[in-house]
DNA sequence: GTAGCTACATACAGGTCTGTACCGCGTCAA
DNA sequence: TTGACGCGGTACAGACCTGTATGTAGCTAC
């Protein structure tokens, strides 16, 4: 009948965290991490200050659990994709691409959160930054799989090439005229796969 | 005798604010600009926060003061690369891959300074985000102009395959193995030029 | 000399930030 | 019924932030 949750399963479960949570990401998203205090992210969740302290121990422990709710929706994304194209890694690729680029085009898009919070805390012991560091290396393990079954000569080669090329998508929305990133990547993408079998 | 300045040429000339500009420079691009405040780039640079106010009016201009230092470091440096191939823009491009991917790769680079302060002040308003639009803009210009010396069937297309790859490279520091940035932008922009030119 | 400018030094106003303390309320389990 | 716990609400401590006010010293030009 219940939720059947281990440690904060009383009242309604762990709905205020993820409300929490919730609000957080969104703030924390379009306004960046530094501009946005505990006591806005409280006052738009409709939350006490103690129910945040709470769960999230400090700020920095919510900035790190709020990359690690952004890295689960974009790897989820990026699965749902894939099964699509299990027998093909070309069109695999192309749709991942597809899918970033439009990303990337939208009108409200504000860059990769990783990379934003990497920019905004430079001290390598922040606890975000463990989380960014490991989504950047997880996109190029997943690409180095991909380019494998495309037979690449260096398959970690055209991985880095891949990721670069991706995150250069996510820091150049400013550069792009309206819907061109899409075409844009899958063309270079067609390059550098080309390229690979050389 | 003088230094012949044209406004604040009393005392030694315009040291204060060169010696203000550049201690806020380093301070803002090693810790992030949020994280500093006024008051320690008054001490580290050894000044009065009055004069800082004198010069600069607001943090804001300062940060854009800043952006602005870091965008005529670039150029310069890039005017200097493009001198010594000036007959041969295939060698230009691939001079300046190699240069921009030493400096990625080493071991204090932090990333490019107009996208992290693009990321540290998501409003559209900042004085900042002007700066560092017009950089990614000039940027392509720049490369719109090699790529047509290039023959490229589509320069504007190159040109902005280029510029995500370069932006990509800015970001992409934490995937790198150590030296590995420079041969992997240079092969992929081989690829990309290869591909421009069918 | 004297006015005007720049610089240094210090203090402070007014606001914001993170994180904690304390209180009362409602709900669940025993 | 009673105790434990999550939750909302408020107040607050202590630190930090930007920007200003005030006063003093030194240099230049008239």
């Amino acid at each position: 009948m219940s939720k059947s949750a281990t440690s904060p399963s009383v009242h309604g479960g762990a709905e205020v965290r993820d409300k929490i949570l919730e609000t957080a990401s969104e703030l924390f998203y379009t306004r960046g991490v530094r501009a946005v205090g505990v006591d806005l992210v409280v006052e738009k969740a409709g939350v006490a200050k103690t129910s945040l302290y709470r769960h999230f121990g400090t700020k920095d422990d919510l900035i790190a659990a709020f990359l690690d709710r952004e890295d689960q929706e974009f790897w989820t994304k990026w699965d749902q994709v894939a099964e699509q194209h299990a027998e093909d890694a070309r069109a695999e690729l192309d749709a991942h691409l597809q899918w970033i680029g439009e990303r990337v085009g939208r009108a409200n898009y504000r860059g990769c959160p990783q990379i934003n919070v990497a920019a905004e805390f430079p001290e390598g012991d922040h606890p975000a930054r463990k989380v960014a560091q490991a989504h950047k290396r997880e996109m190029r393990r997943r690409l180095k799989v991909i380019a494998e079954r495309l037979h690449a000569a260096s398959p970690d080669q055209l991985a880095g090439q891949l990721s670069v090329l991706i995150n250069g998508a996510f820091v150049s929305s400013q550069i792009f005229e309206p819907g061109e990133a899409t075409a844009l990547l899958r063309r270079a993408a067609d390059a550098l796969v080309a390229a690979s079998r050389s």
